[in-house]
DNA sequence: ATTTAATATTGCAATATTACGATAAAGATT
DNA sequence: AATCTTTATCGTAATATTGCAATATTAAAT
């Protein structure tokens, strides 16, 4: 008990989750945010960003990679990281498609 | 320690990050894929649609609830459970506007 | 008034997440 | 080579999540 049932859902529910999962918390969302705002990829500089210590923000950033929400390549002694724009529109087009379903619904409520 | 510093982030970057995480489940994501699917606002049923018992069932439910994406109202004996248009409007929104910004960025990878 | 049916709550065990100090690793700088 | 800088990993404590059996609640049906 205890570990989610993963194997009991589809593919797609299960990668809509993981993604959902991966930003559902503050600080990933704002290393999103931030990412966008400096209108490039960052080689560093995102420890600074954040009020939280660097390995907490080491481990939101291995999240977000495992996600494949964000790309990090090695650029000498920094890192260098970037939105992964094709899974940003993954997930628009998962948004999209449920309210096409939702407008088509009867209103009940 | 363990707990979410959520006091030193936005109210934009929290918001965000909670309706996120209340889709990050497989599970809760098959609810809502349930109530698109079936065209209506759901009276019972739910339990039976699912690989998991009643209680971890109720469970997901409310958590949907407690963060605006479906809403329940009692109905006889039985719960109606329904998809909340505005909380999915503004989660599109969300990732469209993220599009957005990623698409006027300089693509440097 | 009892019974039935649907959903919620409680209590608990297993597992996962969050956070950070200490330390390691690896390339850049001197 | 020694040092500095940047990022990752390890170890661990605190907290949260997941899942279910047992039980409670509430309204309909008999």
């Amino acid at each position: 008990m205890g570990a989610t049932k993963t194997e009991h859902f589809t593919d797609k529910q299960n990668e809509l989750a993981v993604l959902a999962k991966a930003i559902g918390h503050p600080a990933r969302v704002a290393i999103i945010d931030y990412l966008l705002k400096v209108d490039a990829c960052i080689c560093g500089d995102i420890v600074n960003e954040l009020p939280l210590a660097q390995p907490t923000v080491s481990q939101h950033l291995k999240e977000l990679k495992n996600a494949g929400l964000i790309t990090g390549e090695i650029e000498g002694n920094a890192i260098c990281y970037c939105i992964n724009q094709k899974t940003f529109s993954k997930l628009q087009q998962f948004f999209t498609r449920i309210n096409t379903k939702i407008e088509k619904k009867n209103n009940c409520c």
